[in-house]
DNA sequence: CGGCGTTGAGCAAACGTTTGCGCAAGCAGA
DNA sequence: TCTGCTTGCGCAAACGTTTGCTCAACGCCG
């Protein structure tokens, strides 16, 4: 009996021999492809339990070209909404059989990282958030035709991008605000000309088309993703005779209530703040931020199903099944969730 | 000349079988082992510079047995401690030349889990966030001695845990409140009796007993990590008569400031707060939030760092190199940062 | 009783590397 | 000219699987 070094990982060798028969029945047994004598089977399926064979990912990967790993990229920047994608979509991809690896981009350097990954780990499809409408790798993905799905933005000419409606997230706030009696409601905008910033704007001006006001330029200040700008935005608006504050970003919306005490306009007494993204910042801001949902978990479980989707019809699997989990092309916009009402919103003062 | 399926990736072989020479020669002048004639050398360059020969990481990982993947398991919760080390982790990770796989864990079931991502994924190490002290996932990580190290906690008995001083976060935190003048400072606790909890709580205590004043047990009110129950707490350390309060994590210092608003309690003028972790949120809470900066990249880094020494160390690498990375044994309890200054804390009433 | 289909299992090739070994050529010293 | 060392490179085994092919044994039907 060759003794094997102890702590060397048990491998279908060694369960073959236990056994008495081939490496090619054991991994038959293994993987319950091909017919073995029931006898046969279950003192495999034994001898392999006691064993503790575990199976050599990298040898299976090997051989069948599958890594069964996928890769996520998200913009360095620690925003909640990306947060919370890659907890659920980690969960989603272990439930599917697949590993995420997470990449970091530093600012347009996706292609080099996705190269660079790819030199130690062989990834079956890329997840990509961090993507501006210029981004090189965009290029580098198509022409490489590496599986890949694009969250939280739409891409012109990309069957598979996965984003949230926040127009719609945005008009449903905004008509909360009117149905409490607001004529004067101003937007505090992300990035205009970008497509989320973009977005948003267009629910806020929905919403006020719908109620039959209109959507002034003065009413509409830009003040970006992050806090710096929004004192200097929400005194503008405040300039502009606003009665509420549609924010485009849970942050500055919670840096415009800030402001606002500053100025020592109370919410919301005189000003009323609703914005999208229910988390906890909502919740410990003071007062209690009014907040749209946003669908961010589905949106990364969703980036998975489809790129799994993806990686499967490249291999030719399933290929004519009828799409029957409805993970089909198409860009996908997922609806925003219910409004919830906190203490940042009231009607105007009289 | 054998024309190959195009798309299929450009192998060793295929290099090889263009400038004439063995695969063998390829591989050790594309990884510099061996010597090989400098015309040959340039030859192979070029050829594969020109084919796009790219390697196979799989095989790669198969004779090598590594496979420069690790995996860093966390809470499932979004805790911006861990979201900032998980990215400065990544980083950290590339540059060393591996990978990070992420796993979410969803509540004691870090053992599952690993196993699980073990099927299909070879990892050389592991980082582990979610680690109660009784957490079962240690027996199994002590007996599979798979190299590991465990974040934001120190285990007794384990060598490899990486963790932030928050006690003398807290400390330096409560002896900024001192300086100014306040003497019943409360401590608005995590959980006590965990290791974290528990570290914040004597920091607080050691800034007392250093300013004389006594650590009463009424000035500490626990609350756990989440809003929920800070109302009820606040509202004890008020009853308790405090002018100041040290919360031990940022979240539950700005829901504290919430909690003052909704009592009609003036922060800075008629109480103070103070806490740990500068993090955005610090600077939209209204008043902008005095805190101690935590080193959460520095922990996710060192990490990555330490478990590298591991992984290289069980492989018998730089045995007795004289540990020139530092990355020695031994807990490492990274020291807090500056204390940032903002408008929560001022003197206490006269 | 001969042909044939079915069942069970072994043989061996392949996946793309890495690496120990061997060997020919070249060259220096004796 | 022979020995012996160095240099450059090919040969082939291995890493642990998966899978197509082969084949013996067996039972069934005509």
């Amino acid at each position: 009996m060759a003794t094997k070094r102890h702590g060397a990982p048990v491998t279908l060798r060694d369960v073959a021999r236990a056994v008495g028969v081939d490496v090619s029945t054991v991994s038959r047994v293994l993987q319950n492809k091909g017919r073995v004598a029931d006898d046969t089977r279950k003192r495999i399926l034994e001898t392999a339990e006691r064993l503790g064979y575990q199976g050599n990912p990298v040898a299976r990967a090997l051989k069948t070209a599958r890594s069964s790993t996928i890769l996520m990229v998200v913009p360095q920047i620690e925003n909640p909404i990306f947060a919370s994608a890659i907890i659920a979509a980690e969960i989603e991809a272990r439930r599917a059989g697949y590993a995420l690896l997470v990449a970091y981009d530093q600012g347009g350097m996706g292609s080099e990282i996705i190269e660079d990954i790819s030199r130690h780990s062989m990834i079956e499809g890329v997840i990509i958030a961090s993507f501006d409408e210029d981004d090189p790798l965009r290029q580098t993905l198509a022409s490489t035709n590496r599986p890949h799905v694009i969250i939280n933005r739409v891409l012109a000419g990309d069957p598979d991008c996965i984003a949230m409606d926040t127009r719609t997230a945005a008009r449903i706030g905004v008509e909360h605000l009117v149905r409490l009696g607001h004529r004067r409601i101003g937007h505090l905008a992300g990035r205009l000309g970008r497509f989320n910033g973009e977005a948003r704007r267009q629910g806020w001006a929905d919403a006020m088309a719908a109620a039959g006001l209109p959507p002034a330029a003065e009413l509409v200040a830009e003040a970006g993703y992050y806090p710096d700008r929004v004192p200097d935005a929400v005194d503008r608006l405040l300039a502009a005779g606003v009665t509420a504050i549609h924010a485009a970003t849970l942050l500055t919306g919670a840096a415009a209530i800030a402001r606002l005490h500053v100025r020592g306009v109370r919410v919301p007494d005189e000003v009323s703040v609703v914005t999208m993204h229910d988390d906890l910042l909502a919740r410990v801001a003071y007062p209690a931020i009014t907040t749209v949902e946003l669908p961010t978990e589905e949106m990364g479980r969703a980036a998975v199903r489809r790129l799994v989707g993806l990686v499967d019809a490249a291999r030719g699997r399933r290929k004519a099944e009828g799409d029957p989990e409805g993970t089909g092309g198409g860009v996908l916009l997922l609806p925003p969730g219910q409004l919830v009402e906190r203490d940042s919103t009231a009607a105007p003062p009289a």
